[in-house]
DNA sequence: GCAAGCAATGTAACCGGTTACATTGCAGGT
DNA sequence: ACCTGCAATGTAACCGGTTACATTGCTTGC
């Protein structure tokens, strides 16, 4: 196969201990001993077998990534700001995605102990904290995205939410609208949640309120945006305006209004979330979440916690509103 | 740290070849004994190190996928399928992605090298042939998706192109249209050089011809939609029909037409290829791309590889028209 | 009663690195 | 000359599994 360590051995009549030295840029080698090693690994295109680095305690210069629900383009940008970070460093990622429940948890704990990542950072996961909780005491240092995880002590980063849903909200109330639909994911998530309070927060510094029957529960689904847009069409006509929690719900909506003659921001107000590709092309005003910037934030948290402990370290990240037409400006 | 094989025995009483025997699934084992040790095993909450597996010869259980590209929610989908087939036979998945040009082969050949990996699917790359063919030899086998790699003997997963760009370019021909314009990629990629052929064909079918001015130069990017179809719009206004030869461009284009005032189908027809999310919701009539599918097969003939030779196995995956709006129809 | 044969288990070498500890050689101090 | 100390290298154990080969105990046939 390809060379060993043992191949540079003869080639170079020196022994285990010192090649490997040279490997580690221990400061122990000679200077024309170590440039002889490495020009002789040259020749034989020599690299270490990652294998056997990681069962002799070196670890696997790997992070771990999962993600229970891949939907839509969400999921790449992250991994591209994660990936931006680790290989910077030298690490690789491996990624894993949970198809259905209770697999999720056997996946990741069976990740872990097999040793396979040095670190790993867990997206965006209504799961059971005292789960996550285990996880990180099996010896792995975790990182949670997306939603905060304070109460397991474990590091994380997560978005803004409710400025940033108040920020839209706002703006939408400042075109003077006031009664207004809004359509969020399944209620006992934690973005729905969240986002929920924003706009609530918003609506009553207006001195108004948001009754309960306007707020329409989906699954964050583009299906569901339509489903729930074309309630409100039957049930007597939209609202002034449409607060959707995320940006496929509204394309869903969009998609709904104008298959029945109307439009954003003619005949309803509408705004997102997230700031998907797809927004910026039907000029839907929406809230940008800066995913490349969480994943770098994510895989710095996950490195520096190879080395001390980062338990308590919560970044926020700010979230910011993109006015585009939808809302009528 | 955690349980290892040696703790196994210790608890059982048995020798650390009978407990690998049962990990190995070994017929050499009877069966109360192999019900003792997995009872154990549970109790001990104990998972095999992967980099003892691996430094013993079992392979890494472990899929490389490696993009040059990875643009917009495009790699997504296809990773979904590939670690769909790689989870259902236990196989984890490694991404690399590439940042800049020569990086991306020292990067593959190291994944390579230090065995990470025990085969490598590699993404849309318009690679020397000839550096696939070496990676080829280091001994893991190698998938290419996007491109064909007939004349290095590679196994593929491709897309019918041709017969997909052909396809659009026929309909828009049925609907009348003569004076047409192409907005390609970069000129010397694969997927522009297919594509326009499929065009071309399309258009001589019908006893046209497709003139060399007609074809702008872009570089699938959104952006380079926009400056494609301005530019058009300042030389005199648009022509009959617009074929993008992907998705992402169309959009810009489209963005730019409606910021003019104009829209598709009113004024220009046009069409995409790919069938990104977004085309839907604007309904733009496109060819689809069975990603899913594509990164199936590649996990299919990825695991297979490694236990037969598949080096001529080219998988060529069917597109399919898809009628929407913008064409006129 | 004994050799043959098989089933179940054990022994020990090996995979390819890392590292604590031992060894060697040589410069400097007295 | 002799001991000290440091710099450069070597030795060998270890990481946690796999596996060829050896061993043990039983059954079976003659």
């Amino acid at each position: 196969m390809s060379a060993t360590l043992k191949d540079i051995c003869r080639a170079t009549g020196l022994s285990k201990a010192t090649v490997s030295r040279v490997l580690n840029d221990s400061p122990l080698v000679r200077e024309d001993t170590r440039k002889r090693v490495l020009r002789v690994m040259a020749e034989l295109n020599y690299h270490p077998s990652s294998a056997a680095r990681a069962l002799a305690g070196q670890g696997t210069k790997t992070i771990g990534v999962f993600s229970p629900y891949v939907g839509s383009g969400f999921f790449t940008e992250l991994l591209i700001g994660i990936n931006r970070v680790a290989a910077e460093q030298d690490y690789h990622l491996m990624t894993a995605f949970g198809h259905g429940e209770d697999d999720e948890q056997d996946l990741l704990r069976r990740f872990v102990r097999e040793r396979r990542v040095d670190a790993l950072i867990v997206v965006n996961l209504d799961m059971p904290g005292d789960f996550l909780a285990g996880l990180r005491d099996e010896g792995v240092p975790l990182v949670v995205v997306d939603t905060p995880a304070v109460e397991q002590g474990i590091p994380s980063v997560s978005l803004d939410n409710r400025n940033g849903m108040d920020a839209v909200a706002s703006h939408l109330l400042d075109h003077g609208y006031r009664d207004m639909a809004v359509l969020t994911g399944p209620r006992d998530g934690y973005d729905s949640r969240e986002r929920l309070l924003g706009c609530r927060a918003a609506v009553e510094r207006v001195g108004h309120e948001l009754p309960e029957v306007r707020i329409l529960t989906g699954d964050f689904t583009m299906a569901s945006g339509r489903r729930l847009m074309a309630g409100l069409l039957d049930a007597g006509g939209p609202p002034e305006a449409v607060l959707c929690l995320n940006d496929a719900m509204a394309m869903g909506a969009l998609a709904v209004l104008r298959e029945n003659g109307l439009d954003a921001p003619g005949d309803v107000a509408m705004a997102g979330f997230d700031d998907c590709e797809a927004a910026e092309l039907v000029g839907l005003t929406t809230v940008n979440v800066p995913l490349f910037d969480m994943g770098r934030e994510a895989a710095r948290l996950a490195l520096a916690s190879l080395d001390e402990d980062l338990s308590n370290r919560h970044t926020v990240m700010a979230s910011r509103l993109v006015v585009r037409k939808t809302c009528g400006c």
